[in-house]
DNA sequence: TATTTTGTGGTCTTTTAAGTCTACAATTAA
DNA sequence: TTAATTGTAGACTTAAAAGACCACAAAATA
């Protein structure tokens, strides 16, 4: 992408650290909870990633909950 | 990526039509407001694009409202 | 102490979003 | 009837996400 986006991903990254820790999850455990690689998964809790609409999903799926509150952070 | 996320994009797709046609807007004002090409925003309302986090933000930014107000829909 | 678990970083390939433009048919407005 | 607007589709390049691995240090557990 042509803007930084870095802040949005670190923000995303640290409230779904969050919401997997809230339930003692861990990378491996929500790994097997949707298709997604744990490495994956550590690699968006550190803002490293710009991920799409569908890993959002696969997120959600994992820990369980509606997608729209893995965006529920503050900027 | 491996699976079909369609019926996701377009669920999308067809929410973010509808959120832009309530503030009447058309997808090149949709796009004056934000970085988006308008042939990008068709492809995305059409389903077509398995969109990046960035730009779920952008389109919130364009159409004044919290990201997570793009994800509230049913699937 | 020995052994699992955990988070992380790296490699490599394939796929595709992003970004930028152009063009055009169908509406809509002047 | 012109002229502008609107949605859409296509071409093309570049950057990076996805996907699937492996390896390892540190921490937790047996």
């Amino acid at each position: 992408m042509k803007g930084n986006y870095s802040i949005l991903q670190q923000n995303f990254g640290k409230h779904l650290r969050f919401l997997r820790e809230e339930r003692s999850l861990s990378l491996r455990e929500l790994s097997s909870r949707c298709e997604l690689d744990s490495s994956k998964i550590s690699k968006i809790e550190n803002g490293k990633t710009n991920l799409q609409l569908s890993t959002i999903f696969e997120l959600a799926k994992g820990l369980e909950i509606e997608a729209k509150k893995l965006l529920d952070f503050k900027m």
